[in-house]
DNA sequence: GTCAGAATGCCAAAAATTTAGCATTTGGAG
DNA sequence: CTCCAAATGCTAAATTTTTGGCATTCTGAC
């Protein structure tokens, strides 16, 4: 549940002209993927686009433990796999669909066509993957430098601007734990505490958000270094 | 020294033609800074694209215990501000000048305008933005799922590769604690042990790699999943 | 060559985190 | 409606990591 990929918010289809969009659909295939069904895997060298146009899709990372790990979920208007594109570089996780999902697959050839053609899409994509890379960089940031508690706090933020529901994010406290990098006990105990401060609401399998003014005031109250802890 | 952003190892003046390197020097002011000064500050909002021509920039994030940790160090042929461009925000980071170093700005109107007459200029930009995500997502599922021994292992061997004697790496332990975002003893215990594995040798401010295959060999045995712990 | 600042090495106590269970609750499938 | 798997809440011991300090070593500047 974690929206590595999705921290910028904004999706490919958000910046896209609907003209572009419409040459895009074009020149894709649109592929149906039941609930659960792989995508790719990790290591697939064939290169191509995709973009979500329904359902969603959760990359998943075998971590070296064993254990399959949910690192990035993405709907609506995202795409994915210019890394194989503009980077040479196989898949990096195993893709695989979350309920039922229809993706548009763009062949390298017609990708690489698309761009000669239309400027524009390269300037759109170029848009796309500096927003996710600074998003990224934030989050190694805080990662590296935010106590456990805070970090969820941001998450829980992060992940609730870019669900549907504004106020609640639909995942589990193991979700939580795996993309903050901490234990499952710690993450739950970080909740509990945003908890106990007011600013969320506990359920199963979901997490409510009580007072977003007030966690977000507390967070740039201590980033800027007052109580920091 | 940790090279968040150069990660890819490809710069923007490996990926770019020679005439369009040359187009975008005649487009460029080119700005010397002296060792240490201030390039541009963290929530500065004036846009344009910087490539560092000769010396060396230092991006610093001010820790919210106030403390100054030096996130990113780009050397030549690399740019950076595209944020400023594509994704519409502030500078990130304090950037500033290691030893004697020549920055080439160009401003947005300039940028925007080779942009438009350059399509190839855009397609680099996305080359290298595109590998800039892929290493820090790399680097962050890592930070997560790695013991900090086996991600001090891997951020010597990027830093190494990244370097003019590719088999020494000039920081100190305490930078690569900051990157790898655990305390100066918790890194120094790990690369006690690294050294300790006969895999490098600590120096004073720098380190070197003894047997970069065996470490290779290392990480890869046991990020497969045996004997991971 | 000397000196000062920086970096490293080391230590022990304190704090945080993980591990490994187990009991309880929840929601969905049948 | 019942049952089951999953999620949560909790605990305590074990482990890891940090903190704060201090001594030593190294390097570059003078």
């Amino acid at each position: 549940m974690a929206d590595l990929l999705e921290f910028s918010g904004l999706a490919l289809g958000d910046v896209l002209p609907d003209a572009l969009r419409a040459k895009l659909s074009a020149a894709a295939q649109s592929v149906a993927y039941p609930d659960g069904k792989l995508i790719h895997r990790r290591g697939d060298a064939k290169p191509g686009l995709s973009i979500v146009q329904s359902g969603a899709v959760r990359f998943v990372y075998c971590r070296p433990d064993g254990e399959n790990t949910t690192s990035s979920i993405v709907g609506p208007g995202h795409c994915f796999g210019e890394a194989t594109l503009f980077a040479n570089l196989p898949r990096a996780y195993d893709a695989m669909a979350v309920g039922p999902t229809v993706v548009e697959q763009i062949t390298k050839a017609r990708i690489e066509d698309l761009l000669v053609r239309e400027p524009a899409l390269t300037r759109c994509l170029l848009e796309v993957t500096t927003r996710r890379l600074y998003g990224a960089l934030e989050f190694l940031e805080d990662l590296r430098s935010l106590p456990i508690q805070m970090r969820a706090a941001k998450l829980i933020l992060t992940m609730a601007s870019s669900s549907k529901a504004k106020d609640v994010v639909e995942c589990t406290q193991s979700d939580i734990a795996f993309t903050l990098g901490v234990s499952r006990v710690s993450a739950g105990a970080a909740l509990g505490a945003l908890q106990d401060a007011g600013y969320i609401r506990l359920g199963y399998g979901r997490i409510e958000i009580a007072d977003e003014a007030g966690m977000r005031s507390w967070l740039d109250f201590d980033e800027r270094g007052n109580a920091a802890r």
